[in-house]
DNA sequence: CTGAAAGCGCTTACAG
DNA sequence: CTGAAAGCGCTTACAG
């Protein structure tokens, strides 16, 4: 077979890699049959099959992804988009969660069913144009809370199957989180009937995150059912950083304001930064200020007096995440689209433990 | 336009999205026009303009990846792939760097110059299997260093554009490294000059890593030069982990071994078991035995003493390894294939700083 | 400036 | 079990 009259070569790009053809043309069989090999569908006899292995061993040939996605109709990747961190420079990341979410927990998820994973980082202002193009790229997407709107949200997951990590889901999305409430309630129960502390705040991350919403929710639920009381207000809003929750405390003191016996902190960042500020005017955690994290973040091991906390089971919610969002890539029917996962306390030092004989 | 006899419907899949034809149609236009709107190209009418984007935000329509990246030879996608952590679930991720290079240096990048970035997590063992199916769904790789050999790794360039993190780069290969060498010689004169310290141990990350072994071979080097003895054997070798560091100085301690009056850590992790280990023991640090780090993580600022260590250019190495993949997919003639980045060495209390008077 | 058409590299019914 | 062929949804020379 040479190349005829019809030979009309167009060459638009150096052709650079081997495409099934190749294969094909060296194990002297059809595409179809090197497609089948490779995919492990149909029932191709041993030889053939041995022919064709051979035959991509010897070429070293890869299957383009792009192609085999634009004629299957599946990527086999998910997008997981993380907000970006406010004031990069100052401090680490914001959330030290990432790592383990992302890598632990979907990316390991992906792996066992052969999807892969893309990244992309977004601030509240460009996550909407942003995700449409994610969107073009991706079978299913996994989105950090306050990135979008409820509208946005709902919007959005018209193009494809969307799953929130926390907060609940909005309407035709999943999501993911985990018992702030249970969390929150212990940590509670244990300042107060513990501790006996009677004078409690709760210091906020960004004042829009529904899990911060929902853990000032549950702080305010429990106290009033028992003997203490809350200070509140808006000088008690972080943003879930070590500086956030220093700069509230040196604020607070510098306005001559009153601090609580023990200070509920939004998460272990905070708490990290609640802790220096106290510790730089003096005063002694836990003895006069009690303080809590929530996370369990591998530093609240580390800090001085370890961080009493709530540990999330993190990796879990990553895998259930990616998960949920498979499922419904793959059409099964039905998926509960609400999950909450279970939290644990982590009685450490910083709640008073560590002064013996103290605890009821 | 009722489907006549030629309306032989194949119906594959159920069709779910819109394509550019739907546009198309919508907006009473060829898909070339859309195409060409959408993506900038050619100089379109300003009413084809306006006609094609009202027509694309009344459908919602997003253009598929897939169908894109075959067609345009590009798909606008680079892989990152890290060392999973060997024990997971004991201590914190390995590589507390992890996030910073690829959110803030990699992610970045790439987003700048319309990339998204595909990650995944492999380990020495499974690494070999699961790149050339990365390569399939990406236009280059980002690989940590001890991932492949340098025969596999320049086998695997032949497949794509591939950039190294650490180490020198293989053949066909490109590579982005800090100055390791300048580093280590800055802290060991700090240790031996300043401080007069007379006897060194360099306690390694893995023992294969290129990283720590530049590490160590600048340390012999430096001290060579100096009136400073080094502790060496393979007792000395940790795992850049902080159980692994921990793990060393115990079993150094039990057999009656003897403590140098600085340690070199090959990183930050390393250091904080060291010192949790010799703080276990009663061993004061910097007093009786100095410890420095590598990297500046966060961590480093929390710890008591505060560790004195080197930075890496975390956020930059990150950029530079996208922009050399970048410039490579793009057809960029020559790009300098081995990229050494200059570190800063950054002295706390570890090292004996913390005692006024004790400088030379 | 715009449209008709070819082609990107695969998968998958459809026949044999 | 295997092959020929259509089709996935785009981009891009090529004409007009």
């Amino acid at each position: 077979m040479s190349g005829g009259a019809a030979d009309m070569a167009k060459t638009r790009k150096p052709r650079t890699s081997l495409t099934i053809y190749d294969v094909a043309r060296h194990a002297g069989l059809s595409i179809a049959s090197v497609s089948r090999v490779l995919n492990g569908s149909g029932n191709p006899q041993s030889e053939t099959r041995d022919r064709v292995m051979q035959a991509v061993r010897e070429l070293s040939y890869v299957p383009d992804g792009a192609a085999r996605a634009l004629s299957a109709g599946l990527k086999e990747v998910v997008g997981v988009v993380f907000r970006r961190g406010e004031d990069a420079g100052f401090e680490e990341a914001e959330s030290p969660l990432f790592d383990e979410i992302v890598t632990r927990g979907i990316e390991a998820s992906a792996q066992r069913s052969g999807f892969d994973v893309l990244i992309s980082m977004a601030g509240v202002d460009d996550a909407p144009s942003r995700l449409p193009a994610l969107a073009g790229k991706t079978d299913g997407l996994i989105l950090h809370d306050r990135l979008l709107s409820a509208t946005a949200l709902a919007h959005l997951a018209k193009l494809l199957p969307v799953v929130t990590l926390g907060g609940r889901p909005a309407p035709g999305t999943m999501s993911v989180r985990c018992d702030n409430d249970a969390g929150v309630r212990a940590l509670v129960r244990h300042l107060v009937a513990d501790h006996g502390y009677r004078t409690l705040a709760y210091l906020s991350g960004h004042s829009d995150s529904p899990d911060s919403q929902a853990r000032a929710a549950a702080l305010e639920r429990e106290a009033k059912d028992s003997p203490a009381r809350v200070l509140a207000g808006p000088r008690w809003t972080g943003d879930y950083s070590a500086a956030g929750g220093a700069r509230v405390i040196s604020a607070l003191l510098a306005d001559g304001g009153r601090l609580p016996r023990a200070i509920v902190c939004a998460n272990d960042q905070t708490a990290l930064g609640v802790m220096h500020a106290l510790a730089q005017r003096g005063i002694r955690v836990p003895e006069e200020v009690a303080v809590t994290g929530f996370d369990d973040v591998a530093v609240a091991r580390h800090l001085h007096p370890t961080l009493t906390t709530v540990r999330q089971p993190i990796r879990e919610m990553g895998e259930t995440a990616f998960d949920l969002l498979h499922a419904t890539i793959m059409g099964r029917s039905q998926v509960e689209p609400d999950v909450v996962l279970p939290v644990q306390l982590v009685v450490r030092d910083s709640c008073g433990c560590a002064r013996p004989g103290e605890k009821a």
